[in-house]
DNA sequence: GTCGTTGCAAAGCCTTTGCAGGGAA
DNA sequence: TTCCCTGCAAAGGCTTTGCAACGAC
């Protein structure tokens, strides 16, 4: 059986915390001014484990690499800043799936990375 | 200045030979059926330079990794065939950006990647 | 003969794993 | 007391780099 650990219960809610996708780097520092002696090996241990629990999912952002989000969000994209280098989810789909490729193509599922400015940045910079 | 090796043109051709994203270890499958004492390192190495020059283009492919594939193409998507495994190049673009995002996102540019069952694939499993 | 390139091996990242000690139940 | 979990360090992959020999020009 699982037990409840600090450094899991660090890791959760972090994720609870910031409500978007975040790198290893990001996971243990946040995590770390938690429980100060998070270990990395730790902290891929525990992903690993939420993953297969379905309480984490991870996305291999073109730009980021490895990222983790909370599963169980349904069908959504993602946008990253390049201003301050932050991933959201974005809800909803507007892509015509099926139309979206040529003839002969069997189109099962997608994924889209948007690139810009986040409503914060762009704010900002006015 | 730049010179013309055999390893080097092995690797052009690779690219222009199969027309589609590849990732290092079919370049180096492909590239050694040319020049069979080809190097790991010299197909990094050159990947680089390719890159730098501008020939090549690197993406960064969800469930394939980093891929590459010949640069100039103009605006396109990427299609991954889950039978054969293969990534295809799609032309053209039917997403509409900015309404792809909330009120306040600035976009500016996306990459799509659809997953399914290509032609060669679909007709072949009937 | 230059000096850009290559092959090999070593070194760097990032991620995973082995192990003994520690802590949840 | 059990045995899951953690920290540490070593080991694995993949990619980059140092170096001496090679070969394009």
């Amino acid at each position: 059986m699982q037990r409840k650990t600090t450094q899991r219960t660090a890791i959760e809610q972090v994720f609870d915390r910031e409500d978007r996708p975040l790198g290893i780097d990001e996971i243990l520092r946040l995590g770390r001014s938690q429980v100060e002696s998070l270990n990395q090996a730790t902290v891929y241990r525990n992903l690993k484990l939420l993953l297969d629990k379905g309480w984490l999912a991870q996305i291999n952002h073109p730009a980021m690499g490895v990222l983790y989000e909370r599963a169980g969000k349904g069908h959504h994209h993602h946008f990253h800043c390049r201003d301050c280098n932050r991933v959201f989810e974005l809800p909803g789909c507007t892509l015509n799936q099926q139309a979206a490729a040529p003839e002969g193509f069997v189109v099962e599922d997608h994924e889209i990375f948007l690139f810009g400015v986040c409503p914060s940045c762009a704010a900002s910079s006015e």
